[in-house]
DNA sequence: TTGACATAGGAGTATATACACCTATAATAG
DNA sequence: CTATTATAGGTGTATATACTCCTATGTCAA
C-alpha cells in the first residue's frame, strides 16, 4: 500500500517547487551579500559579457525582456549597475558592471560557493551533473506555440 | 578547444531559467482556460486534499506559507474557492473547491493536458522521468543553513 | 485558572515574472 | 528623401515569491 508517488504529476508544479526550494538556499547564502539569486546572477552575466543591451542579457539568461528591465532596477538604484544609451545605436541601452558592482559580485561569490557547495553536498554530485544536462535540453527545447495549422514550428518563417 | 560549455555554473540559476521557460508554455496553454499555471496547480491540489488549511496545502506545494496565502487571493476573488474559519480549531483557515472552481480546474485540465503532452513530446519520455526523479530527490534534500557550530543539521534541538 | 509557549494566519515591504500596449530610433524600399 | 517596417526599450497591470513583524487562538503546565 505505497500508493502515494507521484503526488503531483504536473511537470511545471514540479520545476517550480524545486526551484522556490533551491533559491531559498541560495538566497540565505547571498542575504550575506545583501544580494538575491537573480541579482547575483544577472551581476555575474555583466562580468561575463561586458557591456550588453537588454534584449541580448534576457535572451542569454532565458527570462522575458520586460522583466529584465524590472530586474535591474534595484541594482540600478544601488549602482552596482550603470546604464547608457549606446552610440552606435541610439535605441540601445548598455548595461555594465560599476565598481561597486564589481566589489559586491566577489562578496557574493564568496557566499554563493557556499550555497553551491552545500547543494552539491546534499544532493550529490552525480545527480547534480545529471540535472545540468535535464535542464540545458530543456532551456534547448523550442516550445513554440503549436496553432492550428502549424504544429512542427519549424519550417515558417 | 570547445571551452565554451556550461555558460553559468550556477545550479539555481540553471533551475530558474529551466521554470521560467516551461512556465510560458504551460501558461500558453492555460490562459484558455483563464488560469496561471500556479493557480491551476493550486485548484488541483484543493481537489485532491479536500478542505486544508494554508499551511498544510503550503508545506505540500513547497511553497513559503505566506506566498501561498498571496496566491489564493485572486482565486478567491474570482469565487473559484472559498475560506472558512475551521469549527475544532479558530486559527485555521479551512481552504475548499466551489463548483465554478471544479469546473475552472476540468477546463484548465484539458489545456494542461496539451501543455503537459507538448512538453513530453519535446524533451523526450526518458528525459521526462530522469527529470521528475532528480526533482523529487532535491525538494526532499533538507537545505537547512548550516550555522557556525552546527553543520550536519540532524542533531539539535 | 493563568501565564508561558506554540501554532495559524495576516500585513508591510521588496523583488521577480510576464503579458499587452506604447514610444523612439534605426533600416530599408520606393 | 520619405513611407514602411523592424527593432530596443518602457509602462500599466496582475500575479508570484518570501522575509520580518504582527495578532489571534490553542495547549499545557504550575
Amino acid at each position: 500500500m505505497h500508493l502515494s508517488k507521484d503526488p503531483r504529476p504536473c511537470n511545471c508544479a514540479a520545476l517550480r517547487e524545486a526551484a522556490r526550494h533551491v533559491s531559498q538556499l541560495y538566497d540565505r547564502h547571498l542575504a550575506e551579500a545583501g544580494l538575491r539569486n537573480t541579482q547575483f546572477t544577472i551581476l555575474a552575466e555583466l562580468k561575463r559579457s561586458g557591456p550588453i543591451g537588454i534584449n541580448a542579457l534576457a535572451q542569454s539568461m532565458v527570462m522575458d525582456r520586460t522583466t529584465l528591465g524590472r530586474n535591474i532596477l534595484p541594482l540600478q538604484r544601488r549602482r552596482l549597475i550603470v546604464a547608457r544609451r549606446s552610440r552606435e545605436d541610439g535605441r540601445s541601452k548598455e548595461l555594465e558592471l560599476t565598481a561597486a558592482g564589481t566589489a559586491r559580485l566577489e562578496a557574493g561569490t564568496a557566499a554563493w560557493s557556499r550555497a553551491q557547495a552545500q547543494f552539491e553536498a546534499r544532493v550529490g554530485a552525480k545527480r547534480v551533473s545529471d540535472l545540468r544536462q535535464l535542464l540545458r535540453a530543456i532551456v534547448g527545447s523550442d516550445f513554440a506555440l503549436p496553432t492550428s495549422h502549424s504544429v512542427t514550428g519549424e519550417d515558417h518563417e
